[in-house]
DNA sequence: AAGCAAATTTAAGTATACTTAAATTATTTG
DNA sequence: CAAATAATTTAAGTATACTTAAATTTGCTT
């Protein structure tokens, strides 16, 4: 009934639309997916008479109940691989995301349960996200914004990289970001929307398609 | 180059092979895989083009150097696997093996080498199978024989299970007959080949079938 | 050694998940 | 608002890994 192939399509339909709310279109989908527009069109019509999404000719992807429900299941199957990943394996940062992308789809229910308690049921994986429970819910969290929406002069702190993409990981290594740190937003340029921030002791510009990817919760005012 | 399908065909031409020295046939493969003989036969012309396999029409496969050298790193990702599963996720009995079945398709050499690490580098699997190592060498181990092979009234130690099947695992279990446990084999009928054992301190019958599934070391002489 | 049964292959066809190229629909812009 | 352009679909074709049914080969039996 679902195989990798459509997992993935799932995962990325689900995923899009959350982040952005609208129709999750064929463009997205053929370049996440690295396929050709019309294998796209083609696997909507797919999905969607199997009823994981509704597809609308010419305007996109929204993902149903059924769909969603496979998609909390595999993101549920991805971010607990890569706690353990992480945590039991020492796998480094980079590998992580592609190793788990693999397992997810090939993990009975038996075994990540048996990963779940192992790990004593985290609720966030290793880039901040928060793991679904078995029935799909989420666990309860404070409110996050994104660096790109939150406001100058104030003081953050990390709590979420919303990015797989280790490239993007590594650059922020390099820069001393990482998850759980403090952040000082100093301030935002009108021209670009790039923002000037103070972590781990230094200042640095980050553009705003960087900003974007950073979810912060808000600490209290900073003292100067 | 090589799918899980072809995967699976590898290692079962390899185990075959293996366990009893000629050709695979057709035959064989289609009922251990679960296809149509037509299947083999295509799939047999593939492999053989990949240089997996040699395939001679009509008269079955024999492993390559190249298709030995993949079924011994499935072996040892597929055993590694298990022991993981068992060991430490403690998954039990039945279910090891369908899972590290599909696992072992999926799993990065840098995976696999971290479970290997992990488990500080087993030379044996839950079924007693030796585990290859990245080179694809088997541990040393003392010779076994199975107990259709082995001598009466001689005292032995189970090192091996060579079937993978829970139905058969659970049988033994319910025997009381488990894996390093003292094995007296006190006699052998020449009707049906069939043993007589003394194991967990009960007196069984075993067929001729189920007893050359069970590999034995000798110990010195029982006394009685 | 001929005939027969079993094993295997060939042939034709199916489903999945793609591809490229042409045709169609939607959207933007001058 | 029509034309251009961008997005999407349709059509035709490919590779993989199967299927069933018919034809062929092998090896056994007498």
């Amino acid at each position: 009934m679902s195989t990798i192939s459509k997992e993935d399509y799932i995962k990325a339909i689900y995923t899009d639309q959350q982040r952005n709310g609208k129709n999750v279109s064929a463009t997205y989908l053929a370049g996440k997916l690295n396929v050709s527009k019309a294998a796209v069109s083609d696997m909507g019509k797919k999905l969607a008479n199997q009823g994981f999404i509704k597809y609308e000719a010419y305007r996109g992807a929204t993902i149903t109940k059924k769909g969603e429900k496979l998609a909390l299941n595999l993101l549920r199957r991805h971010r607990l691989w890569e706690v353990f990943l992480m945590d039991v394996l020492k796998l480094d940062w980079g590998e992580v995301h592609e190793e788990a992308e693999k397992l997810e789809h090939l993990t009975s229910e038996k075994l990540i349960d048996a990963i779940d308690k192992y790990l004593h049921y985290p609720k966030f994986d290793p880039h901040g996200h928060p793991i679904p429970n078995k029935l799909g819910e989420f666990p309860h969290t404070p409110a996050v914004v994104s660096l790109k929406e939150s406001q100058i002069k104030k003081k953050y702190r990390i709590v979420r990289f919303d990015d797989e993409s280790f490239e993007l990981m590594k650059y922020f290594s390099r820069l001393g970001i990482s998850l759980y740190s403090e952040i000082y937003l100093s301030d935002r340029l009108e021209f670009d929307d790039s923002v000037f921030v103070e972590v781990a002791g230094r200042t640095q510009a980050l553009s705003s398609k960087i900003a974007e990817r950073i979810f912060v919760t808000e600490l209290e005012a900073k003292d100067d």
